[in-house]
DNA sequence: ATGTCC
């Protein structure tokens, strides 16, 4: 069912030499040749191999026949020697790779701020928990591939007690109204004013990718991205809601922007790295400046993926409310991968969150635990050192293969029996057992966010265990 | 993270 026309192999075997130019090629095909026979690309792309000066000029292989003309590489551009001082938080539980992929990014020439947080561990490029702030200019990888990976926490009118009582049509409801697993998809699937933005008109890339964002739409994707029903108990008084402290029924949903995110990441990640060279060490933390054309698309494109991820939460909770007949009472929710203009050290700052929650002064977010461990609804307290940041999560203590190395289903099965969860899909990759443990993570960010209540998973859906996440 | 392209 794939739309391509053609893969990155073909393309090698028909004499395209390896690189940049590939994935190019791909797009412009996937973008004028929708309806081309394979022969009719494969004579056009002989053509402009064979003589790529003719097509310097050409409106649709421009791109393309330049990438085929050997260039000059850019010059390397040098990290600083002197490299920002930033705060760690909870360092004792963070491993060194994280630290190092830090350090390496407070001395990038745009880095003006930064800070780790507890959860934090070795990424691509700056590290998951990493914080950035840099001087008009947008670090792809520094956002990383889900664009808008996000939580969403919607606190309902239902009695607690129908967890258990009714537990079958809870269950039918997340079986039936959530869809997950790499490429998922709605057959027939709600619009969104999201889908109807410019921008999928106006962008290059963008252009190909929204028929794909409209059926995915709704739709979890797979990793360590959930939906999950569960009790949420109100300990703060002052909450913005006037809810009174208590226990309340809770859905919780955890994913990003799926296919259009991943390919937006993608392109203007392989771009930034043409445009910006860094030493080997540091390559994948290439920015973009935002006074570029390539900067503004990213910045735009990389907002309509979070704007998306934001919809595909909304839709997913409006079916599953609907289903179950309940009201919303309140509503909390934050992107944990993106980057965003914000004031900081009295100057406008691109701000990069990769697996941070923000946490501005009254600033509300979700930072979850684990499939049986509580997740904790927070706000910020504002704090400078971290960047008005705190964790995304409690970060993982085991990489997947470990996990699945050395954690038994009989000790998954255990682990979720004792604290009265249901698991539909999952994997041993994410088991428990796999991530920290959340309390000592949220003591190591007592600084930086205060508790307005927590919630208990007791009803989780994940796909069903796959490759690798973050 | 993504139906795995560089």
């Amino acid at each position: 069912m794939s739309e391509l026309k053609m893969t990155g192999k073909q393309l090698r075997a028909l004499g395209y030499p390896q690189g940049p130019v590939i994935s190019t090629a791909i797009d412009v095909i996937a973008q004028h040749y929708a309806t081309a026979t394979a022969e009719e690309i494969e004579t056009v792309l002989a053509k402009v191999l064979a003589d790529p000066a003719a097509y310097t000029e050409d409106a649709v292989w421009a791109e393309v026949a330049t990438a085929l003309i050997p260039e000059e590489r850019p010059e390397i551009i040098p990290l600083r020697e002197q490299a920002v001082d930033y705060a760690i938080f909870g360092s004792d539980a963070i491993e060194e790779g994280a630290v190092r992929q830090l350090n390496n990014a407070v001395r990038l020439p745009v880095a003006v701020a930064g800070a780790l947080m507890p959860d934090a561990h070795q990424g691509y490029g700056l590290p998951i928990g990493g914080v950035l702030a840099t001087e008009n200019a947008v670090i792809p990888y520094g956002v990383g591939v889900d664009i808008g990976c996000r939580m969403c926490l919607s606190i309902l009118d239902l009695p607690v007690d129908s967890l258990t009582t009714k537990a079958g049509e809870y269950e039918k409801a997340l079986k039936n109204k959530t869809k997950f697993g790499a490429g998922a998809e709605w057959k027939r699937n709600d619009d969104d004013a999201v889908l109807e933005r410019n921008e999928f008109r106006e962008i290059q890339i963008l252009r190909s990718l929204q028929a794909k964002a409209a059926g995915q739409l709704g739709t979890s994707g797979s990793g360590n991205h959930f939906v999950e029903w569960g009790v949420v108990t109100i300990t703060d008084a002052g909450n913005e809601w006037g809810l009174a402290p208590g226990d309340y029924v809770a859905v919780l949903s955890h994913s990003g922007s799926r296919g259009l995110g991943a390919q937006v990441a993608g392109h203007y990640t392989r771009l930034a790295k043409e445009l910006c060279v860094l030493p080997k060490d540091a390559q994948h933390l290439a920015w973009l400046d935002l006074n570029t054309e390539a900067g503004q698309e990213y910045w735009l494109a990389m907002n309509l993926a979070g704007d998306y991820a934001s919809a595909c939460h909304h839709l997913i909770h409006k079916r599953l409310i609907a289903e179950m007949g309940a009201t919303m009472l309140a509503r909390v929710e934050n992107h944990h991968n993106f980057a965003w203009k914000e004031m900081h050290h009295g100057k406008e700052l691109i701000v990069h969150r990769k697996g941070a929650t923000p946490a501005g002064k009254g600033v509300l977010g979700i930072i979850p635990g684990s499939m049986t461990a509580p997740g904790f609804i927070v706000r910020g307290k504002g704090e400078t050192t971290s960047l008005h940041s705190a964790s995304h999560g409690a970060g993982r203590q085991m990489s997947r293969t470990k996990a699945i190395a050395s954690i038994t289903n009989e000790e998954m099965r255990k682990m979720l029996q004792d604290n009265g969860v249901t698991l539909i899909g999952g994997g041993l990759d994410e088991a428990p057992g796999a991530y920290k443990d959340i309390h000592t993570v949220m003591a190591a960010q007592a600084d930086l966010v205060e508790v307005v209540g927590q919630f208990q998973p007791k009803m989780v859906r994940m796909a069903d265990g796959g490759p690798a996440e973050d």
